[in-house]
RNA sequence: GUGAGCGUAGCUCAGUUGGCAGAGCGCAGGAUUGUGGAUCCUGUGGUCGUGGGUUCGAGCCCCAUCGCUCACCCCA
């Protein structure tokens, strides 16, 4: 037998039965940002893969094992987004935008990561990327935290906690990165492999590891609060007086590290414990160095990215209105399918809001009606033999208990302007 | 990359100590030659993931392999 084929691992359809509840999503996350004055960006799936590598960090798992990279035939490497935020601050230093004051953006699409898919996890997963560039205080970070909180209320979802942190300035974070591996250096016999290769590499990670065994050294281990600059400090106490202020609860986790390495200052990230073992919906913070890294002016910057599946997989959305077609239009008999072709377009040039199915296909009246029922349509139009002699079409309700009409041609748009006023 | 669980019809799943591969749903047709839904009847459906082994005989036992799922790691 020759293999079915299939699609790569951990890239997944989305199905028609399922878009709908993505639209839903998509509306509503569109309109609240556009609430708030975030106007959309798109920028390329692809880029050099030293942007990422630039930004991200050499050596986090998504830069050193997760990335789809490959070479150009002209011997670039390139690689698929691993996430969005290099690539908006790419677009927006080649197009000059942050010369230009503050610039609130968002996006939405695809993201790829090579893991072993699982619940809530994906190769190709979708995100919502918010980015707010030149504003340098805590009142935009509480913007973005609210901007969040007003989603969250929008589709229903009480159970999303909120947890915060600060990393400081970069000098600060070298500070304690220092500290830390002085007393994680002192306990390395109690480390596990995976904390022990971090020790060398991203040490303030093992703060993040879930391994039982480490709970007691992390719990005692210096809190990067201590080790603060002043300005991230008077920073992350203005944020928690303006998030108290909006009344919105929030935890202050001293261990919330983040695993990209452009953050400084507020990080923050909206957790459920519905998800499993994925529970993270919603995460960002500042990266107040990368647009100068890249060769910009010095630039702040906030952002946070949405999980598309993962807020899917929490929300009960509707379908999108009703997917339902309005009319379907049933036809036999010789000349019948020309003719009924030719109404179904004035139907439709009349009353360009409603979905009309003209039945394609052939086969008995019979078979037609039953179609026509499991479309779910609410009106049967029938134009057979009887109607074409006379210049007829039979209008019949499928949902309600009401007589059977009939119509001349030109009547037909009026007519159902009649019927579905009623409606 | 590591570990565990699961692969039988388009979908959801039965399948006894190893003995002729099944049901429901769906789809198509009919009962009713121009009228759907409820009911009844008929039909359509499969290299039992793939390859090997044990056996007179394998969906079932053994090995390998691929795929899916969940978890670790990490992350949205």
């Amino acid at each position: 037998m020759t293999e079915k084929i299939q699609a790569i691992r951990g890239m997944n359809d989305i199905l028609a039965d399922e878009t709908g509840r993505w639209q839903s999503l998509e509306a509503l996350i569109r309109r609240v940002l556009e609430q708030y004055g975030y106007q959309e960006i798109r920028f390329p799936i692809l880029e050099k893969t030293e942007l990422f590598a630039h930004s991200i960090g050499e050596t986090t798992d998504i830069v050193s094992k997760e990335m789809y990279s490959f070479v150009d035939r002209n011997g670039d490497n390139l690689t698929l987004r691993p996430e969005g935020t290099a690539g908006c601050v790419r677009a927006g230093l080649q197009h000059s935008l942050f010369q230009t004051g503050v610039q609130k953006l968002w996006y939405n699409g695809p993201m790829f990561r090579r893991e072993r898919p699982q619940k809530g996890r994906l190769r190709q997963f979708h995100q919502t990327g918010v980015e707010a560039f030149g504003l340098p205080g805590p009142d935009i970070d509480a913007e973005l935290i609210l901007l969040c909180a007003r989603l969250w209320r929008e589709l229903g979802l009480d159970d999303i906690t909120l947890q915060i942190n600060s990393l400081g300035s970069a000098a600060a974070r070298l500070a304690y990165r220092n500290v830390l591996v002085e007393y994680f250096t002192g306990h390395k016999d109690q480390l596990d492999e995976d904390s022990r290769a971090r020790l060398e590499r991203n040490p303030l990670r093992i703060l993040d590891s879930k391994d039982p065994d480490l709970q007691n050294l992390i719990a005692n281990a210096p809190a990067m609060s201590g080790y603060l600059d002043p300005e991230s400090a008077d920073h992350f106490a203005g944020l928690q007086e303006l998030l108290t202020g909006a009344g919105v609860t929030f935890t202050v986790n001293p261990r919330l590290v983040r695993g990209l390495d452009y953050y400084c200052k507020t990080v923050f990230e909206w957790v459920t414990s519905r998800l499993g073992a994925q529970g993270t919906v919603c995460a960002g913070g500042r990266y107040d160095g990368m647009v100068e890294h890249f060769g910009g002016k010095t630039t702040p910057a906030v952002g946070f990215a949405l999980g598309m599946e993962r807020l899917l997989e929490l929300a009960d959305l509707k379908e999108p209105l009703d997917s339902r077609p309005d009319l379907y239009f049933i036809h036999a008999g010789a000349g019948s399918e020309a003719r009924a072709m030719q109404l179904a377009e004035q139907v439709r040039d009349a009353h360009p809001s409603l979905k009309v199915i003209l039945h394609c296909g052939g086969g008995g009246m019979k078979s037609q009606f039953k179609k026509a029922d499991r479309s779910g349509a609410s009106l049967a139009l029938i134009l057979a033999e009887d109607e074409l002699a006379r210049n007829t079409v039979a209008i019949k309700h499928l949902r309600r208990d009401l007589p059977q009409r009939e119509v001349a041609w030109p009547a037909l748009p009026g007519a159902l302007s009649e019927l579905l006023m009623n409606v």
